[in-house]
RNA sequence: GGGGUCGUAGUUCAGUUGGUUAGAACGCCGGCCUGUCACGCCGGAGGUCGCGAGUUCGAGUCUCGUCGGCCCCGCCA
């Protein structure tokens, strides 16, 4: 290549008029008015129009063959456009260059889909494309946004003093939490690795090590179903710090979001932020990471009808189940279709059904009302403040939060259709007072709900036996406009503990030495108090460059199927790479 | 594992009650054009209607199966 680049496209203006440059970069566009010619020439800095005159013979029959993407270099003059022809929607439309050298460096097939941010593709054909797509402006911002996010990390961590420590992803496999990707061995045939979760155990040895606090950017692997805020691969902030509580941790944090935007955005975040306990959460959102941005909060009814005649409603309060409602205001003209669509969908949601009552002229009526007894109707109008046109939703079930998850996705939704959330608000907040444990049915046995290592409050220790289901953690999660981005605790750090806890997860202190001894006689030497948390890096880039799907923030994701399709991963391998492995595959 | 939804030209889509030769826009190819910038004008090529069965005189359209994309439930300490 002889020309090489002296500017990119994106930088030159009038000050440069009269300036011999060189130019570098991808054909976006063509006009070929029959004498002159011009050219979009586009990198990742921007756009400049570069100009072929029909002076020069050879330069211009070139010209005229060259194509969208085809990668050209011209050397030329930066000229002033005639004032008519300034374009303001470029940074560079005030200018452009006159070419008087050009170099063909690659051609390029017709691209399967245009390289432009007002034409559509299907996402699958993009994938396939993924290095066209990513070719185009929108997507080059994200991974941009990406990077300035992750060096705008480090930089913070570093100024609070914590330290950048890698941790190994050929790591040991861990009964509990999600389904680990194995790598066998070849060394050892028969055994495997597991690629890291998270780097949990790891953090928390590097704080017996006495490095105090810890951070790192890092992958983690999980191999469950994917969604569009979740993949296979995928980074963390993770966060480790000695002799700290849980305001340490929440208030690093909190500084660490608001110098964020400060300086990535110039906009103030306040902190604290405010903390909401999980009972509450799930009593008046009906959701662990409510959206804060709007109301329609969950009310409990149960109470109004314990001795309904309604045979729906009297099941569930026998059972000792719940019955709550949302009241949507001026919905009353919400059609019998609308009202249906909304069943439907509590009913894909795995719920029995979804009762209404619509409020007009101060009375109830339509839907259930008819089953409702006098008092009833004015107990609902009395503790639901009803006002004309309202449109009551009620949802009942056995399962008390699983009514109040019904009902909090019913909330969302309904918040979406009635464009109820502000979207230029920023709401961060955090959910504490988790319980430390929940019963799995399928198991028979409690699991923890963040994980193993969690410590329970202090004040409920004493109930770890007698009353699991009671006991809270001693965890934090973030929520930003109603999605976790981040959740962490204050460790367990002493072997007893440790030990009692693999106990009430009923792990057998044989396998637990045999999966977490490790971690266990780490304790046993001096571990300081500790707690940390993690944050969903490619989510927080999701959230911030407000994209639907955490694919549009990472350069080579999988597919909802967790299929690379650009690449074509998973694939088979060669039959000697399994023998090596001591690996035989059972027929399909 | 379950549910929903989509699949028609290179791309994005339309396609009526099942009925003649499946259309549009953009892109592509050829021609014309010296101030355009999502240039313009004229002409042209381009289709295994995802795939496989079935119903029917006749299927892009109806039925069943299957594959793939996306979304949700389960799952994700």
């Amino acid at each position: 290549m002889k020309l090489k680049r002296t500017h990119t496209c994106g930088e030159l203006n009038l000050s440069h008029t009269g300036q011999k440059v060189v130019l570098n970069g991808w054909v976006d566009n063509w006009r070929d008015h029959g004498g002159i010619i011009f050219i979009d020439l586009r990198d990742r800095y921007g756009k400049t129009q570069v100009v072929f005159y029909p002076e020069n013979a050879d330069i211009y029959a070139t010209a005229k063959k060259l194509r969208s993407e085809y990668v050209i270099a011209v050397k030329g003059e930066v000229q002033a456009r005639p004032p008519e022809a300034v374009n303001p929607n470029l940074s560079t439309g005030e200018i452009e260059v006159r070419v008087e050298a050009l170099e063909l460096l690659n051609v390029s097939q017709v691209p399967p889909f245009e390289i432009k941010d007002y034409v559509d593709a299907s996402e699958d054909l993009r994938l396939r494309y993924r290095y066209l797509d990513l070719r185009r402006p929108k997507l080059q911002r994200n991974i941009l946004l990406r990077h300035r996010l992750a060096q705008f990390t480090r930089q913070f961590f570093d100024q609070e003093g914590f330290v950048e420590i890698e941790t190994p992803f050929l790591t040991k496999s861990t009964p509990e939490g999600a389904r680990d990707f194995l790598v066998p061995s070849r060394l050892h045939r028969g055994k495997f690795y597991a690629l890291p979760q998270s780097p949990q155990t790891y953090k928390q040895i590097l704080m017996v090590s006495g490095f105090d606090k810890y951070f790192q950017i890092v992958k983690c692997f999980r191999d469950e179903d994917l969604r569009k805020d979740r993949q296979p691969e995928f980074t963390q902030i993770d966060i480790e710090m000695s002799f700290v509580d849980e305001d340490d941790v929440m208030g690093v944090v909190e500084r660490y979001i608001q110098q964020l935007f400060k300086q990535l955005f110039d906009e103030d975040i306040p902190i604290p932020f405010p903390r909401i306990p999980y009972h509450e959460a799930m009593e008046r959102f009906g959701s662990d990471k409510p959206d804060l941005r709007f109301g329609l909060e969950l009310n409990e009814v149960t109470p109004l009808f314990s001795n309904t005649a309604f045979n729906v409603f009297a099941s569930v309060v026998k059972a000792k189940g719940y019955i709550g409602a949302l009241v949507v205001p001026q919905a009353s003209s919400y059609s019998r279709k609308q009202i249906e669509q909304l069943g439907k969908y509590i009913e894909s949601l795995g719920g029995k059904g979804l009762a209404h009552v619509k409020f007009m002229n101060g009375q109830l009526e339509g839907g259930i009302s008819k089953f409702l007894s006098a008092d009833e109707h004015q107990a609902l109008k009395t503790q639901l403040s009803l006002k004309d046109d309202a449109l009551i939703l009620m949802v009942a079930d056995t399962h008390r939060e699983f009514a109040q998850t019904l009902l909090g996705s019913l909330r969302l939704r309904l918040a979406e259709e009635l464009d109820l959330i502000d979207k230029s608000v920023k709401k961060f907040h955090w959910v504490v007072d988790f319980p430390l444990l929940e019963y799995d049915e399928e198991e028979q046995r409690y699991v923890a709900r963040h994980h193993p290592f969690t410590s329970p409050k202090l004040e409920d220790i004493n109930k770890l036996e007698s009353q699991p289901e009671e006991v809270r953690a001693r965890a934090y999660d973030l929520i930003f406009n109603g999605n976790e981005i981040a959740g962490g605790s204050i460790r367990i750090h002493t072997r007893e503990m440790q030990e009692k806890m693999f106990r009430l997860l009923k792990i057998e202190p044989d396998e637990a030495e045999r999966k977490f001894g490790f971690l266990m006689e780490a304790f046993q030497y001096g571990a300081p108090p500790h707690g940390g948390i993690a944050f969903g890096f490619d989510r927080l880039v999701m959230l911030i460059a407000d994209t639907p799907s955490i694919r549009d923030v990472i350069a080579f994701p999988k597919t909802a199927s967790a299929v690379g399709l650009m690449e074509n991963t998973p694939s088979e391998v060669d039959p000697q790479q399994l023998k090596e492995l001591g690996i035989s595959i059972e027929n399909k």
